[in-house]
DNA sequence: GACGCGAGGCCTATTACATCA
DNA sequence: TCTGATGTAATAGGCCTCGCG
């Protein structure tokens, strides 16, 4: 393209833009289902085949991985927004459920602490996003680090879903 | 071995053109 | 025929890695 010859304004060349025919659309499709990124000799020979400059397939390809990873960041964010919508309505019942229970008037469960056998009041128990055992050290925590445990485990759930590498080395770096 | 430098490749954001409703 | 929306080839700039001196 840049070697073609100037036009009148200014001596700027008009953008031409080539549109690549079905074949050609095709091929590269194909190439790119084996192999999303090109080592030179792959493009040289791919861009001969084609009668494309290896500079066009460069770009074409660099497009093409964009666009894919735009495709899976939309789904990753449909998927979210589903199960936002879910967990939304679980709070929703749970909520329901806690209010039924105010209102008969019953104390909450009792339970033993595994060590020494005594009961243990309901208030200082929290469930381990990790591991899911309820334990009993996170009796203090503030609303912003329950929030952060939540968004580990929905990145856990996320990526073991989607499988996106980014997401799962972001969760595997919360402590259990 | 540490450092600076240039080349090459990739990513991201953006532009600009082609096509279509 | 005109126009706005959409798809996508192409460009620009930044970052990273690698080889070399």
């Amino acid at each position: 393209m840049e070697d073609e010859e100037e036009s009148s304004n200014g001596g700027v060349p008009p953008r031409k833009k080539l549109r690549l025919t079905k074949e050609q659309s095709r091929l590269l499709e194909e190439s790119f289902r084996q192999n999303h990124t090109l080592n030179p000799r792959q493009k040289e020979a791919l861009a001969m085949e084609l009668k494309l400059r290896p500079r066009q397939v460069e770009v074409w390809f660099q497009n093409r991985r964009a666009r894919s990873k735009l495709k899976q960041t939309e789904m990753e964010c449909e998927y979210l927004k589903r199960w936002f919508g879910s967990l939304t309505e679980q709070n929703r019942r749970l909520q329901r459920e806690v209010e039924e229970l105010r209102a008969m008037k019953v104390g909450p469960p009792t339970v033993l602490s595994p060590h020494s056998c005594e009961p243990l009041p309901a208030s200082t128990l929290t469930m381990c996003p990790r591991c899911e055992r309820v334990t009993t050290t996170a009796t203090d925590k503030g609303p912003t680090q329950i929030t952060a445990a939540i968004s580990t485990t929905a990145a856990t759930a996320l990526s073991s879903k989607v499988g996106t590498p980014a997401l799962q080395s972001r969760s595997s770096s919360a402590a259990c």
